[in-house]
RNA sequence: GCACGGGUUGGGGAGCGGUCAAACCCGCAGGGUUUAGGACCCUGUCGCUUAGUGCGUUCAACGGUUCAAAUCCGUUCCCGUGCACCA
């Protein structure tokens, strides 16, 4: 076989279709629209690696799929080009993070084409270029207008030595990236926030109708955390502290409160003389990073301050503590060691009083003894008048009395947190505010947007924002006097939350986006992305949506229709692709090794695209080979016309292909293709239509080579934009399939005994046909799955109920063991045992000559009892 | 710590209540072809057994539900992912 070289095909078609515009959209179509849509890249200077080219092979090939079943498909490609590791990249670099971030795209766009990608680069997106940040700056104004921004203090890493704020990624066991000696401080700064949380309910209620992965809409649920309770006021120092608890029944049982150690009025409650000891304890924090405070132990300090518990005027202390949240709730929770486990080992460590309020049933708890919380249901004891209640009952009880006294009430709260926008770095969108003297915070008017990133700023200590004075300075829009510019930037996430959105008119300059257009194009009706995105990007791209809807510039609720989550990659040894375990694949180096189609084919083949896969030099080398094999058998079989059987075959392959492709099953699609091709290399001749549909199916995974036999063979159009195949069901003739099974299981087996008995020639063949009975017995299940495709119900339907109660077991023993071979049975429509064998026998008979086709009823052959349908005994002479 | 996934026969990986000793790919073994290697084609690849075949034991571990469990439920162990300033 010569070596066919894809690349140079490759090369041909991928310029070719730049140059022929092939995968433009219009926006104006009459077909169906489709949007798919892969989660946008963030460019670095390293360029693709393996999990990105995995993304966009899945979503190419479901655009081409759709594209070729008669959708007007949006497929867009865009990047995610500002953020704190292009700034430090490029710093590193010493490059400008503008340079290096226009190179990192560069690069990108070249790899991403040598993927075969067919993305219209028309509509491409950049949130590094000002007319796509200006919009982010004008939306944020929008929300300050409806009020959805605030200011608040907030906590954040701060490194003396840089003089600045530190990413939780910047912060390594407790210490900053660039000084292994400098301990990482807690500040307190204002910073902006955006309600997020006025749309909790929404985002938490329209989980249900999305067609997403239960798993990532069990995240998002849980992210979102509604729970019901109680808040109840506490006071400390005559202020009253609203404390949110889901365990209302157990306030008897409140031996002391604690207090978020990143909470931003700790102070505010601090006596004098535990003014040092709290400071102390705060220098132990290692970072704002919650990950980073539940590993640590458990551990508090006491803050001189007393709270009175509204329920009994007890006075109890107040501890701060490093495992309480700050933003949740009013970062703040009362404590019950007796029945709450964390609680618990917090009140042993210190040393503070338990009290039992709560014992199961019949049971009697005394706290001396207690070895862990008690945390099930109860009894109350101890707790006053509501002593002797349930305790399920009594917090219904406690919350209505403390309305009543105006102490609490009942309230719904969620575990997500307002989001915080601020950054304190360059490489963000600048966040469009003035601070005047006078007038105090001043939004930039809209005809100033917009606030560009100036070039020239001096990296190293602080915010580089800050080092340009000329940026800093600026003139209040209101009164005209000196003022100073904001030097936060934003959050990435504020670009990423709504780019999906200006695909369709990427240049416009006047608006974001086109209502009209957006309205055609949206929702996306395919999203696809890895699972790390599941809490954060999307929810704050569902709720850019949702408030964007508020403010009149959309009219539907959710961006992504339908999402899919692809696996990660792992490297040959089964681990994760890093540069350190030296198994790091680059997708470059196999197409330049082997071939783009080779890679996309052997990509899809490794597993389900939703599941994690491993990466194997062997199973590439394969692939490459099957294509090797595919080229040749389709570029070289005669044209003419097609037998049955591979017209049954190619027709099966349409059908249940195009289902696999459909449902993002691309393993088993692969599957499919493979033993098409091996079947079709059998053949002498195929007529050009099925020629045509087998071409067509391998185009959305191998788009290349078989636009290159499409253009030799078939005819002189792009296969990209042809038609998908039809399955012809009238051509399916499962019969056949059978006949051929039947008769190369027969030949197989014979060839077989032949040598092993060593007869030198074939005298006679006998083939023994299962007795009569269970041909009956296949009938009868056949019948009874024909009617209802259940297997359960068809079997109950061959017995009564307690006969199947009983003996369904045998029964299913009976089928496994005598009927093992039944599987497609049921599909079979015109079907006549005798007649099968006596075909196969009529193909036999001109290799082995003499043959024989016996009833076991009409033989004594011992052997004979072993004959099963579709496989019977052979007595060879 | 909390949350969400997952553990399948030498490796990868389908299967997710009965058609399951479990698709497919790799690896390995035997045969064919070839000057040899490579490539290609065929066959085998849990154990025992048979000329064809049949039987036994399996799907992390242990328990449970069911006439029937790799598949459902519970517990335990192990692995992966996310946790709000990485995107």
């Amino acid at each position: 076989m010569v070596e066919v070289d894809f690349r140079s095909i490759e090369s041909k078609w991928q310029e070719r279709w730049e140059k022929e515009n092939t995968f433009f959209t219009s926006n104006d179509s009459n077909k169906k629209k489709f949007f798919v849509l892969e989660m946008f890249p963030y460019p670095s200077a390293t360029g693709l690696h393996m999990g990105h080219a995995l993304n966009y092979i899945i979503g190419d090939i479901q655009a081409r799929f759709r594209r070729m079943n008669g959708c007007n498909v949006l497929y867009p490609m865009g990047y995610d080009a500002l953020g704190l590791p292009a700034e430090n990249a490029a710093i590193k670099a010493k490059k400008h993070p503008s340079d290096y971030t226009n190179e990192s795209i560069n690069n990108f766009m070249i790899q991403q084409k040598a993927l075969g990608l067919s993305y219209d680069w028309s509509k491409l997106v950049k949130t590094s270029d000002p007319e796509y940040y200006k919009w982010n700056q004008y939306f944020f104004l929008k929300f300050l207008e409806k009020g959805l921004v605030y200011r608040k203090k907030s906590a954040v890493n701060w490194c003396s030595k840089c003089n600045t704020v530190l990413a939780n990624e910047q912060v390594h066991s407790g210490k900053c990236w660039r000084h292994e000696d400098t301990d990482v401080e807690i500040k307190h700064l204002e910073q902006w926030f955006i309600k997020t949380t006025n749309y909790a309910e929404e985002l938490n209620e329209m989980i249900e109708g999305l067609d997403w992965p239960a798993r990532i809409k069990a995240m998002q649920t849980n992210w979102i955390g509604k729970s019901f309770g109680t808040e109840i006021n506490f006071t400390i120092n005559e202020k009253v502290w609203p404390i949110f608890t889901t365990r209302p029944d157990t306030i008897f049982g409140v031996t002391f409160l604690v207090i978020s150690a990143q909470h931003s009025k700790l102070f505010e409650i601090v006596t004098p003389e535990q003014k040092s000891s709290v400071e102390e304890f705060l220098k132990k924090l290692r970072s704002v990073s919650e990950k980073e405070m539940d590993a640590m132990d458990k551990e508090g300090v006491f803050t001189g301050a007393y709270a009175i518990n509204p329920i009994n005027g007890e006075k109890v202390p107040v501890y701060a503590g490093n495992f309480v949240v700050a933003d949740y709730g009013s970062g703040m929770v009362m404590a019950v060691p007796t029945h709450d486990q964390r609680d618990f080992e917090f009140a042993k460590k210190y040393n503070i009083p338990l009290r039992v309020v709560i014992c199961p049933e019949g049971k009697k708890l005394v706290a001396e003894e207690m070895t862990c919380a008690y945390t099930g249901e109860g009894v109350l004891v101890n707790s006053n008048e509501f002593s002797g209640q349930k305790n399920v009952e009594a917090m219904k009880k406690i919350t209505e009395y403390l309305e009543k006294k105006g102490v609490g009430k009942k309230t719904i709260n969620f575990k997500l947190r307002d989001w915080l926008v601020s950054r304190q770095r360059y490489w963000g969108t600048p966040i469009p505010i003035i601070y005047c003297e006078k007038c105090g915070i001043v939004p930039v008017p809209e005809k100033d947007l917009p606030i560009k990133l100036p070039y020239e700023v001096t990296f190293g200590e602080g915010n580089p924002l800050l080092s340009n004075k000329e940026f800093v300075n600026c003139k209040c829009p209101k009164c005209g006097t000196s003022a100073r510019r904001e030097t936060d930037t934003m959050d990435t996430f504020f670009d990423s939350s709504w780019y999906y959105l200006r695909y369709m008119d990427a240049t416009n300059s006047e608006v974001p986006f086109v209502k009209e257009t957006v309205k055609k194009w949206l929702p996306v009706d395919q999203y696809i992305g890895g699972a790390e995105h599941a809490c954060m990007h999307l929810i704050y791209a569902r709720f850019f949506t949702k408030a964007l809807r508020d403010l009149g510039y959309l009219d539907f609720d959710e961006p992504f229709t339908k999402l899919f989550n692809q696996g990660m990659l792992h490297g040959a040894d089964g681990n994760k692709m890093s540069k350190s375990l030296g198994n790091v694949i680059n997708p470059l180096d196999v197409i330049e090794k082997y071939s783009t189609d080779s890679l996309r084919f052997n990509t899809v083949s490794l597993s389900a695209p939703n599941s994690d896969s491993v990466w194997s030099d062997n199973g590439m080398e394969s692939s490459h080979k099957f294509l090797q094999k595919v080229y040749s058998v389709l570029s070289e079989i005669k044209i003419g016309s097609s037998t049955k059987i591979i017209e049954s075959k190619i027709n099966k392959t349409i059908k249940e292909y195009s289902f696999d492709i459909d449902n993002f099953k691309y393993n088993l699609g692969v599957i499919k293709l493979r033993s098409l091709i091996d079947a079709i290399s059998q053949e002498q001749e195929i007529s050009k239509n099925d020629l045509e549909s087998v071409l067509k199916l391998f185009s959305p995974i191998c788009p290349h080579f078989t636009e290159e036999i499409f253009h030799t063979r078939i005819k002189n159009s792009m296969i990209s934009l042809e038609e998908w195949p039809k399955c012809d069901e009238s051509k399916i003739d499962l019969h056949l399939e059978k006949i051929e099974e039947v008769i190369s299981s027969l030949r197989v087996d014979i060839i077989k005994i032949k040598e092993l008995a060593k007869i030198e020639k074939v005298k006679k063949v006998k083939i023994i046909v299962a007795p009569q009975w269970k041909w009956e017995a296949i009938s009868v299940i056949r019948d009874a799955c024909k009617e209802k495709p259940d297997f359960s119900v068809a079997m109950k339907a061959l017995m009564s109920k307690e006969e199947y109660k009983k003996h369904g077991g045998e029964i299913q023993n009976f089928i496994k063991t005598t009927l093992s071979r039944l599987s497609d049975f049921s599909e079979i429509k015109p079907f006549n045992e005798v007649e099968l064998f006596n075909e196969a026998k009529t193909v036999l008979e001109s290799e082995f000559g003499s043959i024989e086709v016996v009833k076991a009823e009409d033989c004594n052959e011992p052997k004979a009892k072993n004959a099963f349908p579709t496989k019977p005994a052979l007595i060879i002479e």
